[in-house]
DNA sequence: GTACTCGTCATTTTT
DNA sequence: TGACGAGTAC
C-alpha cells in the first residue's frame, strides 16, 4: 500500500505517534481512540520507509488474541511475511527465546510448559512426598508464594526467610525448583524468570538481541508487571526505542501483578520526551463519554486525559432502580427484546457484571424468555479434564520424564494401578533420584499384561506406532489406544466429553495448517510445538460460539471490546465497588477504573441498574446504590422508574433524596454518635461480634442514633450506636 | 474404584 | 444458593 494512503485517515496525534522517529515514547491511548491502529500502522510504516526490517521489530501484547489481531492487521497493510517479526505475548516471546537458547538456559529443548493446574498438582504431589501438612501450608498459598518470588526475580535460595513459616515455604520452593528441572518443565512465571536470567547473564546474547530489536512496541503497557518491565529493560538496552501504548485509566489488573506505575517509571528511565495523548474517541457518543470522564475524574492517581468525540451527545444513559435482582434481570430482558425488535443484533448487546455469580439470574431470565445468549468465562478448551488427559498421553510420548503427565494418566482410564503401586513408584523414584517413568520401567517383571509393566508397554507401543504419523493422526491414535474415548463413551454422565476429544483432533489439524509450514529453528518438533500452544493459549473460554447471541461477561472480560448497547448491572455498594476492594491499597480507584472500562464499552446506548435486594451466597442482601452512580452527573441520566415496592418504601429509600428524580440514595443520610463518629448508608463496618457488614439504614443522633446493618454472616441487625461496638471497616 | 455425603467457600484472570 | 473437594461407605 502507498504510505500516503494508510497515513491519510489518521488524526494529528495518531499521525505523530505513527511517524515518530527512533526514540522512546509513551502513547496514552484512551478507550476507543484507535490504539491498535496506531500500533499496527506504525510497524507497517517503519518497515515501509526502510527504518527497520521485519526482523528488527519486537511487539509485545498481553493476550494471544491481541497478538494475532496485530499480525493480521500488519499483513493487510504490508505484503510481507510477518514471520520475521517477533510479535507475541511476554510468555510467548520468552518461550521462543528459551527454545532457541535452551542449552544456555539449561533446559532440554523439548521442555514442557506447565499451566496453573499442572503447577498446582506438581506442588501438591511434592508436598505429599515431603510430608508437609497441607492444612498448615495450603498448596494454593505455596503456589502463590513461588510465583510471587519469581515475579520478584528471586530463586528459592534468594528468598529471605526470617521465620520458620517462610523458611518452610522456601524449602518447598527449592524442592519444586529441583523437581521442575528434573522433569524438564517450566511454569509461566519461570518462562519470564528463566529468559530474564538468560539475557542478564549472557552478555553476548543480550547484545545480540539488543542489536537486533531496534524498535520495541508494547501494547497495554499499564498491564505490565514490575518484572515484565525489568525484562523489557533487559532486552531493550540503552539504545533502542520503546514505544509504549497504554491507558492508566484502564488498569484493572493490579490484583494479578499489573503495575500501572511502570508508565511513570518508563518515562523517567527511558528519558521519554514524547508523551502523546490519543483522546479522540471513535466509539461512544457524547453522553457516554461525559459520564466516563466525570467518573474517572474522581480518581487522584492519574496521568490525565479527557476523551472527546466528534459525534453528538446521543441518547441519555438509562438508569433503572430494581426492587430485586430478579426484577433487574426481568427489566434487562424486556429492554433487550425491544432492542432486538428495533434491529440491534443480539451480539451487539452486552450484559456486564462485576462478578461471575451475578450471571445466574440474568441467564435464567434470558433463558425463560428464549433470548439467545452466550456466557464468557469458565473452563477453556485446553483446560478441560478430558483434553488434559489426552494431552498428558501426548506429553508422555514427547517426554516420558514428565512426572506430572504420567501421574495424570497412569491410572486413567483405570487399569488397576492403585494408590499403593503409585506410592511405591514415587518412593523408588525419590530414593534413586530418577523419574517416575524410569522407576516404572525398572519395575518390569513377572506379568507384563497388568499393572505398571502394562502401562509402560502401552506408552512405548504408542510411541512406536505414532512415529511417522502427523500430529492429528497421532492424537487420534492416542485417543483410541489409551482407551480414553472408550472410557467416556461408556460413561452415562460424561459422554459429551467425547465431542471435545474429537475436537482435539480438529485442533491438531488446525494447528498443523497454521504452523507446520513455518517450522522454525526454535521449534523443530511439531508435537512439542502443539503442547506449547496448548499450554500458552488455552483456547476459547466461551460456550457455544456461532449464532447471534447476547453477550454476558464480567467487566474484566469486556475490556477491549465494544457493543452497540451495554447493560451494567448490579451497581450496588459491596458489589461494585466490591466490598473486598475497599480493604485493598488503591482498591477503590481500581474499582472506579473498572466502572470506567464498563461504561466506555458502549457505542450508543448504556443502561445502568442496581437492585435493592439481591440473593447472594444463599442470603438475601439489601444493597445501596453504588457511589459510582452518584458520581455521574444527573443531567446525563434518565431514570426509567422510581422504586415502588413495599420493601423499598420501608428501607433506605425513605431518606430525603438530594438527587431527587434520579432515585439515587443520597450520599449522606448518616447517624452520628455522641463522640462525633458518623456512620452513613452504604458504609462497610466491622462489628466485634457480627463481623463485617454494610449499613443499610441510619436514624437518630447522639444517644438515640441507630443503624441497621446487613451483616455478611448474621444478616440484618438493628444496632444502637451508643452500645454497639461498631467500627468503620 | 465408585457413588455418595458432608463441609466449606464464595471478586476480577491471562499466560 | 450451589459448586467443588475431601472423605466415607460399599
Amino acid at each position: 500500500m502507498n504510505p500516503a494512503t494508510y497515513l491519510e485517515h489518521l488524526n494529528p496525534e495518531q499521525l505523530a505517534a505513527v511517524t515518530l522517529g527512533r526514540q522512546s515514547a509513551l502513547i496514552l491511548a484512551g478507550a476507543g481512540s484507535g490504539k491498535t491502529r496506531v500500533l499496527t500502522t506504525r510497524i507497517a510504516h517503519l518497515i515501509q520507509t526502510g527504518q527497520v526490517s521485519p526482523g528488527g521489530v519486537l511487539a509485545v501484547t498481553f493476550t494471544n488474541k491481541a497478538a494475532k489481531e496485530m499480525l493480521t492487521r500488519i499483513s493487510s497493510l504490508l505484503p510481507i511475511n510477518p514471520r520475521g517479526m517477533w510479535v507475541g505475548t511476554f510468555h510467548g516471546l520468552c518461550n521462543r527465546l528459551l527454545r532457541a537458547h535452551h542449552r544456555e538456559a539449561n533446559l532440554p529443548q523439548l521442555f514442557q510448559i506447565l499451566d496453573a493446574q499442572d503447577q498446582l498438582s506438581t506442588i501438591k504431589r511434592l508436598m505429599k512426598l515431603l510430608n508437609i501438612d497441607d492444612e498448615k501450608f495450603p498448596p494454593k498459598q505455596v503456589m502463590y508464594f513461588i510465583n510471587n518470588a519469581k515475579e520478584q526475580g528471586l530463586r528459592a535460595n534468594d528468598v529471605d526467610a526470617p521465620d520458620d513459616m517462610t523458611q518452610r515455604y522456601r524449602d518447598i520452593y527449592l524442592a519444586y525448583e529441583q523437581q521442575c528441572q528434573r522433569e524438564g518443565t517450566v511454569d509461566f512465571a519461570e518462562l519470564l524468570l528463566r529468559s530474564f536470567e538468560l539475557l542478564s547473564r549472557n552478555e553476548p546474547l543480550r547484545q545480540h538481541y539488543q542489536a537486533r530489536f531496534k524498535f520495541i512496541l508494547v501494547d497495554e503497557f499499564q498491564d505490565t508487571s514490575r518484572f515484565q518491565y525489568e525484562w523489557l529493560k533487559q532486552i531493550a538496552g540503552k539504545e533502542n526505542a520503546v514505544f509504549a501504548v497504554g491507558d492508566d485509566d484502564q488498569s484493572i489488573y493490579a490484583f494479578r501483578g499489573a503495575h500501572a506505575g511502570n508508565m511513570q517509571t518508563f518515562v523517567r528511565e527511558f528519558a521519554v520526551e514524547k508523551i502523546i495523548k490519543l483522546e479522540q474517541n471513535y466509539r461512544s457518543q457524547g453522553n457516554i463519554l461525559d459520564a466516563a470522564n466525570v467518573l474517572i475524574g474522581h480518581n487522584s492517581e492519574r496521568l490525565g486525559k479527557n476523551l472527546w468525540t466528534a459525534e453528538g451527545a446521543g441518547e441519555p444513559i438509562r438508569l433503572y432502580a430494581a426492587d430485586s435482582d430478579f426484577d433487574e434481570a426481568q427489566f434487562i430482558v424486556e429492554e433487550i427484546r425491544a432492542l432486538i425488535k428495533d434491529g440491534v443484533a443480539a451480539s451487539q448487546i452486552a450484559l456486564l457484571y462485576r462478578s461471575n455469580a451475578q450471571s445466574r439470574v440474568l441467564e435464567h431470565a434470558l433463558f425463560s424468555a428464549s433470548v439467545p445468549y452466550r456466557v464468557y468465562g469458565g473452563l477453556r478448551f485446553f483446560e478441560r479434564q478430558e483434553v488434559k488427559h489426552a494431552l498428558a498421553y501426548l506429553r508422555l510420548i514427547a517426554n516420558p520424564e514428565d512426572d506430572t503427565a504420567l501421574l495424570r494418566v497412569i491410572n486413567f482410564p483405570t487399569r488397576g494401578i492403585g494408590a499403593r503401586s503409585i506410592e511405591q513408584l514415587q518412593e523408588a523414584a525419590r530414593e534413586q533420584g530418577i523419574s517416575l517413568w524410569q522407576a516404572a520401567c525398572m519395575k518390569g517383571g513377572k506379568d507384563s499384561t497388568k499393572g505398571v509393566p502394562a502401562f509402560v508397554l502401552l506408552i512405548e507401543s504408542m510411541r512406536h506406532e505414532t512415529t511417522g504419523m502427523d500430529l492429528a493422526e497421532q492424537v487420534e491414535h492416542l485417543l483410541q489406544a489409551s482407551g480414553l474415548v472408550a472410557h467416556y463413551q461408556a460413561s452415562k454422565t460424561e459422554a459429551d466429553r467425547v465431542e471435545n476429544l474429537e475436537e482435539l483432533i480438529n485442533a491438531a489439524n488446525a494447528f498443523l495448517k497454521e504452523y507446520d509450514g513455518e517450522r522454525t529453528e526454535e521449534m523443530p518438533d511439531t508435537l512439542t510445538a502443539f503442547l506449547t500452544h496448548a499450554a500458552l493459549e488455552a483456547g476459547d473460554n466461551q460456550a457455544q460460539s456461532g449464532q447471534d447471541a447476547v453477550q454476558l461477561m464480567t467487566v474484566h472480560a469486556a475490556k477491549g471490546l465494544e457493543f452497540h448497547s451495554v447493560f451494567i448491572s448490579g451497581l450496588e455498594e459491596g458489589l461494585c465497588p466490591h466490598e473486598n476492594s475497599l480493604f485493598e491499597q488503591d482498591g477503590l480507584e481500581e474499582e472506579r477504573r473498572l466502572m470506567y472500562v464498563a461504561i466506555t464499552r458502549a457505542r450508543r446506548r448504556l443502561y445502568l441498574s442496581f437492585a435493592q435486594s439481591r440473593m447472594l451466597h444463599g442470603q438475601l442482601r439489601y444493597g445501596v446504590p453504588s457511589r459510582f452512580l452518584q458520581e455521574i452527573p444527573e443531567k446525563l441520566l434518565k431514570p426509567i422508574n422510581a422504586p415502588q415496592s413495599q420493601a423499598a418504601a420501608s428501607s433506605a429509600w425513605e431518606e430525603p433524596r438530594t438527587l431527587g428524580s434520579t432515585g439515587i440514595a443520597p450520599g449522606s443520610p448518616s447517624a452520628e454518635t455522641e463522640t462525633g463518629q458518623t456512620f452513613r448508608i452504604g458504609q462497610n463496618v466491622l462489628h466485634a461480634k457480627f463481623g463485617p457488614g454494610v449499613i443499610v439504614h441510619c436514624h437518630g443522633r447522639g444517644v438515640n442514633a441507630e443503624v441497621e446493618v446487613n451483616f455478611r454472616q448474621s444478616g440484618m441487625k438493628r444496632l444502637a450506636l451508643q452500645y454497639a461496638k461498631l467500627n468503620p471497616a
